[in-house]
DNA sequence: ATCGAATGGACTAATCTCGAACCATTGGAG
DNA sequence: CTCCAATGGTTCGAGATTAGTCCATTCGAT
């Protein structure tokens, strides 16, 4: 027992080439909503700085993402990157493709790993002192995708569960709950839609918020638990 | 409204070059005592493989650390790089040096990730249904901690605290409680093992186990949060 | 004493990535 | 109509990073 948890430690420093981490990150932008259609990117310039690459790269990756059909590009001002991409309406095979992509020993470690990040970060929400500004936030995010047009619930729902990791003020969580999620969007992207799904997130949404609001850490995990294994028991369902 | 999380999102792909990177994760495995005094990293061509970048790049991150007196590299047969480094022991200015050299934002930071990952491995273990094989692994580290002669606490620590996650069997969980840990592993290295902590510790940790094995999530939770909370009202102490 | 395997050490050519400068296009302001 | 500012488009040299190859050292096995 002398060499535990090598493993963890000794993990590859990065991920893969810049170009190509760039590209899974635009595109993940785009798959979540953060910039819907119509939309334009932050200017190059910008954004490479934001992203920590040069200009040069970014354009790659850019380009990758206008030759793939997600972008339109225009010069002048006032131009930009260009969101042309509508979530798709998911057909039968979708999920299965999505989860045959992914294997499903990452598929268990994706869906692990996301429900330990949203107990954490809801939990440590719930011991917080919220101002009034952060309660509302919250409020604000939870109504709108309660009142969400079914093209918009994806992005709403998005939205809002990250804003719980986001609102503890740690960058580091919120870093690793947009990780989760992203992990999963394209499976959630695969399966469709439906009313009763949706109300019954919803109502699950609210109680996470009342357990939240109310300093209430234990409700708040048993909240987001429930949430959560009602979304893979969904996921389950359109797999079997 | 129509433009939440970009941060989160847009942050910056790759953390800095390669070999400062590496350097840092040789760092921590060796403050951490992944890798302990005595010992010695694995060989070259095959620490490359498992960090994912080439032998050059770690040559030069090793004779970096080789040039700070954390390693002695040795050629030939049964040679390679040996940890030659004790963890000092602490004096009095060294926490207060250590906060500083992060910024109390990320302080707050790194301990509000913390606490919401160990919650989160912890209650998510605290589901599972576990293998005798597991269950001994979990039982074995807390002795070993419990055991341990102070000189080896905080390695011992850290594996029993790594242990929760990674007996998830989430990789994507195991990575971020490492980064989590090593986070504050300046901290904790820079305050001293005292009786009292440790056995106020080893029941707290002992908390933890007994709940994870009874199956109680909301058991595990509460228990990880009160030692959490103590180890940063340590800090506190230490630092006022 | 010799050999072979495991290890660190050194070199090279190719590729990736970057910063910086400059060009081209567009549309509003004056 | 002209100009200007904001944007994408292009190029170049420098440095970082890589894969691959071969060299040098050490120590056990024979």
């Amino acid at each position: 027992m002398g060499e535990p948890q090598l493993v963890a430690l000794l993990r590859p420093v990065r991920a893969g080439n810049a170009f190509e981490e760039t590209v899974e990150r635009l595109l993940q932008a785009i798959k979540l909503g953060v910039v819907g259609p119509g939309e334009k990117l932050p200017a190059e310039r910008d954004l490479a700085v934001q992203l920590g690459i040069s200009r040069v790269t970014l354009r790659e990756a850019i380009r990758a993402l206008q030759d793939a059909g997600y972008l339109d590009v225009r010069r002048g001002r006032y131009g930009g990157a260009f969101v042309v991409y509508e979530p798709p309406n998911p057909g039968q095979g979708d999920l299965r493709r999505a989860v045959n992509e992914m294997g499903a020993s990452d598929l268990a470690d994706a869906l692990t790993f996301r429900m330990a990040i949203e107990c954490g970060a809801a939990q440590v929400l719930a011991t917080m002192d919220l101002t009034e500004e952060q309660k509302a936030t919250l409020e604000r995010r939870l109504a709108e995708v309660n009142d969400a047009a079914p093209a918009d619930y994806r992005r709403l729902d998005t939205a809002f569960h990250l804003s719980i990791a986001e609102l503890t003020g740690s960058a580091l969580l919120a870093a690793a709950g947009a990780d989760a999620r992203l992990r999963v969007t394209d499976l959630l992207n695969a399966i469709p839609v439906l009313g009763p799904n949706i109300d019954h997130s919803g109502a699950q949404h609210a109680a996470m918020v009342a357990a939240i609001l109310a300093g209430d850490p234990e409700a708040a995990r048993k909240a987001v638990v429930e949430h959560l294994e009602g979304t893979a028991a969904l996921l389950r369902a359109f797999l079997a």
